[in-house]
DNA sequence: GCCGTGTGATACCCGAGAGGTATCACAGCG
DNA sequence: CGCTGTGATACCTCTCGGGTATCACACGGC
């Protein structure tokens, strides 16, 4: 038996997660009993430990580390299956297929080269239907593993393209934009230890899977919202060059001599094979 | 519903595999009847038809070939996480939680880099155990997918980084290894175009997942037989450089102008996060 | 045309096992 | 010493995965 079921799986990560047998299964909607005896059972048919059980709470063994990160890789892959499936099977009258692709982007981000892509792409012959999913911050990774994206737009070093296959499109500088009537819009260049510590314009803080880093800045969590921040003198922030496109007239935006440059990636999973994903590669590679 | 379970899966790969029922029913171990009825329930709950049953026999959909590419990823990463976690909890004694590590590398290539790896990381302080796995030509990929090899030596461009993380240790080039009496071992350099369609040295072919791939020259399987073949003057192949150290004295490399270059990288999972594999993969990045 | 043959689908039955409820065993705590 | 909160156990139910027997249908040979 070296066998495990999506199920079993689903359970385990369930009670790692919460580390609560009843929390466990009322998330997973059935009593806890049950989830109790499909942990045990699990453990046996693999002759391993993964819970130690005493009183005051349950924790996991190395081996239960290695089960969580390891399921939750194999569980993102089924569910990816699933999605990618329906995808494909979706549109599928006989004789009528049209493929489809999803396309994950920052929202917000990069409108110059997506557009130049997509209008490049729509003139090949055979081309798919692109659809483009915004998504939040550096979660592209996330949608391309469990299958909600086929491909996606990445930024190094903001992203990993850790286990994906991928194409750079173009590296560029980073600048702070800042108030316009500010004193430091004035500068050519900036440093980042100058732009760290300004008392009266600490850096604005994203949010990241609904959680936000530390620090004294303001928080937010879509570009406009940070765009009327900076307008109002309450804040400043980085970006890549090419956000240039969206200032407004109340911003200015000085080149940082010492931030990493910023690498735009096309990326898809390793496995992928198909026609249309090879062809919007190749035309995103010859822009 | 969007869950699909690991039986399903295996079903499905099992048919999509034969494309007969029979036949897939019996490499599964059961009986025809429930393996069609558990594929009719997986394409109702997909919503997606997988296969077109045609009277003299079963083809693939467009949605079943994504399936089968999708869903074979995904069963290895379910076997992966059962492998893994069973190395883990294996000589899991609480308090004697002793790491270990499974290197995948091609059999009988590389000692000279091996060895001094092994020599270096093992002289780390709390190093954990390593376990040398050798595997078939380009069998690494896989086997790192499946979860028999935690970490592996790859060499591109025979093997293909794609999906995982790697580092690149070392780059060398080919040589062609011949009889050394052979009239071509007295030059000093060759080209692949010399060397493709010597009539009485044919190239040597190995063994890929129990094939061989068409032409002239004879099938090896290992080191030792090709080794042998080429001194008795039947065949020549062609080496990364570093093949020098195990040459017997009736063989002669010739180094080749216009061969690829030959990349040895250590390569592991994407999603592997362990301190053992962190430390390895430090000390190779340091020889 | 008709009848064997090979294919996948259907009908029906049975038993394992997933899930429910009730309860236990035990550690902490006032 | 009982109360509370935890996971484990006992036991019941009934779904559903799997088996056997059979059907429906397309082919090929005659």
């Amino acid at each position: 038996m070296d066998t495990l079921e999506t199920r079993e799986l689903r359970y385990f990560i369930a009670v790692a997660d919460e580390l609560h047998f009843g929390r466990a299964a009322e998330r997973l909607g059935i009593a806890q009993p049950p989830l109790s005896r499909a942990i045990q059972q699990l453990e046996r048919r693999l002759g391993v430990t993964l819970l130690d059980r005493d009183r005051r709470g349950v924790s996991l063994t190395g081996a239960g580390e290695v089960l969580l990160q390891e399921g939750r890789a194999a569980l993102d892959a089924t569910t990816a299956a699933v999605r990618r499936t329906r995808r494909a099977g979706g549109a599928d009258g006989p004789g009528d297929h049209r493929d489809r692709l999803v396309l994950a982007v920052k929202a917000g981000a990069f409108h110059e080269l997506l557009d130049k892509l997509l209008d490049a792409y729509a003139a090949e012959p055979g081309a798919a239907e692109i659809e483009v999913l915004p998504s939040g911050t550096c979660e592209q990774e996330e949608m391309l593993r469990d299958g909600r994206a086929d491909v996606a737009l990445m930024h190094t070093p903001f992203n990993s393209l850790a286990g994906f296959e991928s194409v750079e499109l173009m590296t560029e500088r980073q600048v702070a934009i800042l108030p316009a009537r500010h004193p430091l819009a004035a500068r050519e260049m900036l440093s980042l230890a100058e732009i760290s510590d300004v008392p009266d314009l600490p850096l604005a803080r994203w949010a990241r899977h609904g959680t936000y880093p530390p620090g004294p800045g303001p928080e937010v969590h879509d570009q406009t919202q940070l765009a009327q921040l900076i307008a109002l003198g309450r804040t400043m922030t980085v970006f890549p060059e090419s956000a240039r496109t969206w200032l407004w007239d109340e911003h200015a935006a000085v080149p940082l001599s010492d931030a990493p440059l910023v690498s735009t990636h096309i990326a898809w999973p390793a496995h992928s094979r198909s026609r249309a994903l090879a062809g919007l590669v190749r035309t995103a590679s010859r822009l």
